[in-house]
DNA sequence: ATCGATATGGAATATTTATTCCTTCTTATT
DNA sequence: AATAAGAAGGAATAAATATTCCATATCGAT
């Protein structure tokens, strides 16, 4: 039995990185119940998640009870669960968070002037920003999410698609190319107001492809709650892991776009969107013959 | 006196993103008192840390009481701190934590098998192509035409869109950014068909903005035609000098899209559209001040 | 200098969140 | 199949955290 609970001797270990967490994860994994494998399983694939919400909510998006994670935190050794969300919690923000300080506010100097030779190399600005994210991107996902995503829409008897606001240009796409490709494609494009109505005819063989970024369009929040409620299958693209659309879907694509000046670039997501839509038509091509 | 309390009204405010949050505080930022405003530098100054600690926490590194800080939301318009934590919270986790994938547990999984070479590694391509087309634009687009487009812009009483097909994303794209840089916009979207009483109505002192690559749409060709016999400046995105737009414009910007495997990106597209917006959203402001 | 109005600190309260504990299942062993 | 030991669920409880409220202080106007 690995660290009971009242006993002050075993709180001598409790890892206190990340890694070592991660580690001894992975050491004891094997001898764990099925539960705690469950909790081990979802600690080590979304630290963000163990480290920045509330235990209802981790609970919530493992599949498990809150007492199920604050027994797992104990068998580590930590005293509660608290214990291990800060060991996360502190190595996330110290590693990432100060990489991005480069160009905190110019604060109040010139709150509005931005005078200089603003404007002239915007458009070298923003290139540059976007060769950053498409590398990024080219790391952050794998051809096995793609494949995926391929599988999922290959098997949807209809695929819907929604995306409001700065999500729209490329839902658009989306739905244009997915329907030359042979989809049949369903796209929610609001005319009118009767997105909820494009949306309530969704069935569970059919998929949602949900797009959107911060601040989430409220419609496409609601397509993604009207489909989980319809049994539908969803695969959202997003910008993080606490996007409303996390919750119930089945398949996740992270993106992070470029930032100029606090416009959001679309780069990165129309790249990946693209590179669906093009995989999903060899894939289906190649079926076909 | 800003964001009174019990209201419901005014509860229509509350920046729902860092960036509106920090140019409301720098706007309202005056008007506050001695306590208030050192909160708010505080929150300019250390989000993080307005982020992911405690009100008390917060409280202590601000040097102030806790129910300053619940004061100060409740200015802005939040109806706690809390909600005020979260609009930052979610923003540095969208912006830094995406960062830390791509290394995403493969633990256990043993990793199945990297299947098939087709569709593998589409995305890699498209990243690839995507970069060569932007370091492309980036050298064929001078900071010249984008100050002669904004200027375009800025005289127009309003801006007519047109794009279909492949060139609707970017023509929505900029027409969504365009409208929210406080410029009357009309998007040609051709709802209903209704695509020629649309643009009947363009005045000379108006601007089309004309996106269409190969083969050309129809409807983005008959558009051109019509600005050009109302009498109404043109400025064109398209592809090549011997595109249908290219006659009668006062402006064409040339794009060279990148192409995998015989389907063309917009990425080149798309980046120039965003430049543009944002440049002009800079000169227009500065203008007014 | 006095009064009124607004801002502040801090204790009291409400709310949220973590943890514990007891009952009900599971599962392995005989 | 019966039993016991461990694991899991979930309600109850404890702890923490956020929010409210009010007495006191500060500031500006007369």
């Amino acid at each position: 039995m690995l660290g009971e609970d009242g006993d002050p001797d075993t709180t001598v270990e409790a890892p206190d990185t990340l890694e070592t967490l991660r580690s001894t994860i992975v050491q004891v994994y094997e001898d764990l119940s099925r539960r705690m494998k469950q909790v081990a399983t979802f600690v080590l694939d979304k630290p963000e998640d163990v480290a920045f919400e509330t235990l209802a909510v981790i609970a919530e998006r493992a599949d498990v009870q809150p007492s199920a994670i604050v027994r797992f935190a104990k068998i580590l050794g930590y005293p509660g669960a608290s214990q291990m969300q800060k060991v996360i919690r502190d190595e996330l923000l110290a590693n990432h968070m100060t990489l991005a300080y480069g160009e905190r506010a110019r604060q109040f100097t010139a709150a509005s002037g931005e005078a200089d030779g603003a404007t002239d190399n915007i458009l070298g600005e923003y290139v540059e920003a976007d060769l950053v994210s498409l590398n990024h991107l080219r790391q952050s996902i794998s051809a096995a999410q793609i494949r995926e995503a391929n599988a999922a829409i290959a098997q949807a008897s209809t695929v819907y698609i929604a995306g409001f606001r700065r999500a729209f240009p490329p839902a658009s796409y989306l739905a244009y190319a997915l329907q030359r490709a042979g989809k049949r494609t369903c796209f929610i494009d609001g005319t009118g107001g009767l997105w909820a109505n494009q949306i309530r005819g969704i069935q569970p063989d059919d998929l949602l492809i949900a797009i959107s970024f911060r601040p989430y369009a409220e419609e496409t929040v609601k397509c993604h709650a009207i489909a989980l409620e319809r049994g539908a299958p969803i695969l959202s693209i997003t910008d993080s892991n606490v996007s409303p659309l996390v919750k119930g879907s089945g398949q996740v694509l992270l993106v992070r776009d470029a930032e100029v000046r606090s416009f959001r670039s679309l780069t990165a997501t129309l790249c990946l969107v693209q590179s669906l839509v093009i995989s999903y038509a060899f894939a289906s091509q190649e079926h076909d013959n």
